[in-house]
DNA sequence: GGAAGATGTCATCAC
DNA sequence: CAGTGATGACATCTT
């Protein structure tokens, strides 16, 4: 027995959600000007924030910060950063939600540029300017810009001041600095006209809330895959686009659900840290379902009864209040877990060809809806009532699901596929059923999530890890230990029941938890006796349905056990047969033999009268018989058992065996036996008279 | 459209 | 006595 240590597992729970708590508490304190340490004036505004916040998202900061260590730093900004442009950034640096519109995007822009505000890549800028930035230039342009995005990394962005006029490219900043335009080698990046935009970090993702921030009406079609009731919706999955975009700054653990999809542009192959910033999106697009209320931060028209603001850290915060209208809910989007790529093709092929539903007769036009330079972006959103939507928004979309499913080649004008269709009808929640060829199985490993949930058991004790799983939206997103297989439907269900109790956590982990933690969590949330039966209900079915599969399972076990012993039993039994068959078969050898044997006996010495007598009065008739008349019996030449068996008496035997007649007769001394069964006719032995000589 | 299998749920029993 | 697991029976869904 060994005296070592025993070994000791190590377990890492990485936390998915972990930084946006951190990034949250520190936006609420810059809110609540609390632990502030800058004042940041911009023309007559100042701003508090956190110098190292600012420090770590804005190369411009961080070098005034480290020249000028002072406390309570004042910081004036130059004549060049307006308030416009430096407000959103200033809210991106503590959300990493971008919220611009048409008319700021460029102020926007000019400030990250001169503030060298990173994280702001190519996802977003140099995608979204030149298109906003097109809205008032030719089809042709937009064509041809829409379709060389590389080209966008060295496309001048236009000045706020010139009027979105966008194809004159001039250098854009005083201050031009790196642009890392990574991964295109066809880029011919002018280093005198190169945008200041600092892509010193392009993978990291963004948050594009403003692309769901287009106009869209109300009335638009449902989307199939989100039932919620606003179209807006439909681009909240695409907005995850560029939050797919690898990230280099995310650690592997803001892990994305969509495993399987390579989250990638084009230039980008898959793997684990591509799909790392999409999990925030995700979770982004499922808390948009529950959080009806738009944003306070959010630029979003009021149209919307769902924002497509969504905010990953408030998910982490436990906001599961669902309202009645957001049918989708919180354990429901976590069956967007991973997705393999023709899978993600066909759901985001739904959502897109949702979101671009009506885009059918636009299409046609999209050219002269931009020809007219006049246009603005407001125009092209379509109006109340409308069931039309602008092409940029449309190619917006479209650039954004390829970002996020770079294999997605269909077009969004592709009739909707008729389940698609259906499910845009229905409008429950049942109409996630689409999510079920989500292939769960696909790689968990690479998920730290599902690594969670995998050993959720073993990593840490219920108690512990209570509210983790508990502020954990991700719980939602996967079925728990042995249901992982349950299909949409039926969550669906169970979710729009959870959703009418509204449950302030997922519906997973009633069941995942252990009777202690599950009684700490009743404990620690006032539920209401609807609540509270609900949950309990919901554990015993789960509970129920386990054993039910554990049952079963044993039950074929049970049965395959019994084939298996039936198919030994089997075997065994035509082994004894065949033993069976061989044993006669030398038993006949060896009477055969023995007969022989006492054939040439009997010839060479025969007995006499009395000792055959003697012999044939101890042996038994059929004995005698057989030994007598075996040397030439043969099958015609049998005496009847009957007889023999019968009390025989040797002399009933001596009628109709000679011989034995001839052995019991007197014979007169002196005379020798002599055996004359060899000359009878064995056919006729009975009745026969021996020839005696 | 029906058959067979899979699965969830309920009722019941035993521990 | 309550909680839990096992299991038969039934319903529903999928193939």
């Amino acid at each position: 027995m060994s005296l070592d240590s025993p070994r000791t597992s190590v377990f890492t729970f990485q936390s998915a959600v972990h930084s946006m708590h951190v990034l949250r508490a520190l936006d609420e304190q810059r809110q609540k000007d609390i632990l502030c340490d800058v004042t940041v004036v911009v023309k007559n505004r100042s701003f508090r924030a956190h110098c190292s916040v600012l420090a770590s998202c804005s190369d411009f900061f961080q070098t005034r910060f480290v020249s000028h260590s002072s406390q309570n730093r004042v910081i004036s900004l130059p004549k060049d950063v307006t308030v416009e442009g430096f407000e959103p950034l200033l809210q991106f640096a503590y959300t990493a939600k971008l919220h611009f519109t048409k008319e700021n995007i460029f102020e926007i822009h000019r400030c990250a540029e001169f503030l060298g505000f990173h994280n702001l890549d190519k996802a977003c800028f140099e995608f979204l300017v030149p298109k906003f930035s097109d809205i008032s230039g030719t089809a042709q342009e937009v064509k041809r810009r829409g379709h060389s995005t590389e080209k966008v990394c060295n496309e001048k962005l236009p000045s706020p001041s010139s009027n979105h006029n966008t194809d004159k490219e001039q250098p854009s900043s005083a201050e031009p600095q790196n642009v890392h335009c990574d991964g295109s080698t066809t880029e011919t990046q002018s280093a005198s006209n190169a945008p200041t935009l600092q892509l010193s970090e392009p993978r990291t993702p963004v948050s594009l809330e403003t692309a769901v921030q287009l106009e869209l009406p109300p009335q638009c079609p449902k989307s199939p895959a989100f039932q919620v009731g606003n179209s807006q919706d439909q681009f909240c999955l695409q907005t995850c686009g560029p939050e797919l975009l690898p990230s280099s700054s995310v650690p592997a653990s803001a892990v994305c659900p969509f495993l399987s999809v390579p989250c990638t542009t084009d230039n980008q192959s898959e793997n684990t840290a591509a799909t790392a910033g999409c999990g925030g999106g995700i979770l982004e697009l499922g808390e948009a379902f529950q959080n009806e209320e738009p944003r306070g931060a959010c630029a979003l028209p009021e149209k919307s009864s769902v924002s497509g603001d969504l905010n990953m850290s408030e998910i982490a915060e436990e906001h599961f209040d669902q309202p009645v209208g957001a049918v989708v809910p919180a354990n429901n989007y976590g069956s967007l877990c991973p997705l393999n790529t023709t899978e993600a093709s066909e759901v985001l092929e739904n959502i897109a060809a949702a979101a671009a539903g009506s885009l059918e007769g636009v299409q046609a036009e999209d050219n002269l809806a931009f020809e007219s330079s006049e246009q603005t972006f407001s125009e092209l959103a379509p109006k109340d009532g409308s069931s039309e939507r602008s092409s940029v928004e449309r190619e917006v979309a479209e650039h954004l699901a390829k970002g996020f499913w770079p294999d997605l080649t269909s077009s969004l004008s592709e009739p909707l596929p008729l389940e698609s269709t259906d499910q845009s009808t229905s409008g429950n929640a049942a109409d996630f059923h689409w999510l079920k060829h989500l292939d769960l199985g696909a790689a968990p490993d690479d998920c730290p999530f599902l690594r969670e949930l995998n050993s959720n058991d073993v990593q840490s004790p219920a108690g512990d890890s209570l509210p983790q799983v508990e502020k954990s939206p991700y719980m939602s997103s996967v079925n728990s230990g042995q249901n992982s297989d349950c299909d949409s439907a039926e969550d669906s269900e169970s979710n729009h029941e959870s959703q009418r109790v509204e449950l302030p956590f997922p519906v997973e982990q009633i069941s995942s938890l252990s009777r202690g933690a599950f009684l700490q969590l009743l404990k620690q949330q006032h539920l209401t006796p609807e609540q509270l039966e609900y949950v309990q209900d919901v554990r015993r079915r789960s509970k129920n349905r386990v054993a039910a599969q554990r049952c079963r399972k044993r039950k074929l076990d049970c049965i395959h056990k019994l084939e298996c012993e039936i198919k030994k039993l089997r075997a065994q039994k035509e082994k004894l047969l065949q033993e069976r068959s061989q044993m006669k078969q030398s038993m006949d050898e060896t009477l055969q033999s023995l007969s022989g044997l006492c054939q040439s006996a009997c010839s060479e010495n025969v007995p006499q009268p009395e000792q055959l007598q003697a012999l044939a009065k101890y042996l038994s008739p059929e004995s005698a018989t057989s030994v007598l008349l075996t040397p030439m019996s043969s099958p015609s030449l049998s005496v009847p058992e009957r007889d023999l068996q019968s009390d025989v008496s040797l002399s009933s035997c001596s009628k109709k065996l000679p011989v034995v007649e001839t052995l019991i007769s007197p014979q007169p001394d002196g005379m020798k036996f002599k055996p004359t069964y060899a000359h009878q006719d064995r056919t006729d032995s009975a009745g026969t008279e021996p020839s005696v000589p």
